[in-house]
DNA sequence: CAACATAGTGAGGCTAACTCACTATGAGCT
DNA sequence: AGCTCATAGTGAGTTAGCCTCACTATGTTG
């Protein structure tokens, strides 16, 4: 590296391609149907420990209502999750994983493992959980 | 984490959201019209040291040559690179970033440095170098 | 020099987001 | 009660960033 003091700039970039590989080898690696941003809403849905509102999940996603909304319509066409009005208010939609959408969920899990696999078997066991701890801290709000 | 052993999917997951919220901060942080795709082609062209073929600008973004050409148009309609015919083959184009291109490349230097101190705060000096060691053993190809 | 390979691009598609404008419903104030 | 304002979701339309497929122009090689 040029600037020895541009850490920032150097994490940022491989940050950006690593995600970018992994996104690129999950679509090859099996279409499958299913989108990651569909993916990703299962997996809200899931790690929820009750039924979400739309926008809920939107704000769990840091996507705004709107997007959300079309992306449970795809997943609601596809029989993956299902929608219910909220008892307690009629404006709101709540919504939550079907059997089916549970089981897609199971396979994309083992996908995503498996790809990450290759790159994460370059570091000990130890190294990768010093990895996720310090990914962890850089998450955090 | 439920799934101890599953250090994997919460790498993927760690990943995924601290790029995504990167993303956003620096699109809201200054929209400056300059997009994110182009920018890594600045970059791309900064980083050589000589001027490249659309179809080795695309095999360093790893992206389709189809796709550098729109990238490239975008920036040529701005005024950041230029094209010009590779005298040894006629077939090929030769890309560089102009005078106007360098300036606003460090601009956006500066910014994403900037969106990303906030987050990097987080970590010590030394974290930092670790965590620049761990992810660039799991960039490489 | 015919056959094949390579460089770039036109046309068109798809994902994953966005905004703006709208309807239906709820909540608060007199 | 009624009026006003806020909130939940959605229709319509747009954008960035990729993709594939088909094409032209040029280079390479038996």
């Amino acid at each position: 590296m040029r600037d020895p003091d541009d850490a920032a700039e150097q994490i940022a970039g491989l940050l950006d391609g690593i995600v970018r590989r992994q996104r690129r080898a999950s679509r090859e690696g099996f279409g499958e149907s299913v989108t990651h941003g569909q993916f990703r809403v299962l997996r809200t849905l899931d790690r929820a420990d009750r039924l979400l509102r739309l926008s809920e999940l939107a704000a769990q996603l840091g996507i705004v209502p709107r997007s959300a909304t079309s992306v449970v319509d795809d997943l609601e066409a596809a029989g993956l999750v299902a929608r219910q009005p909220d008892p307690h208010d009629r404006r709101a939609t709540l919504v939550y994983l079907t059997p089916d959408g549970l089981k897609v969920l199971a396979t994309l899990r083992k996908k995503r493992r498996d790809v990450m696999a290759g790159q994460l078997a370059r570091l000990t066991a130890d190294e990768q959980q010093t990895l996720a701890d310090l990914l962890q801290r850089l998450a955090e709000e």
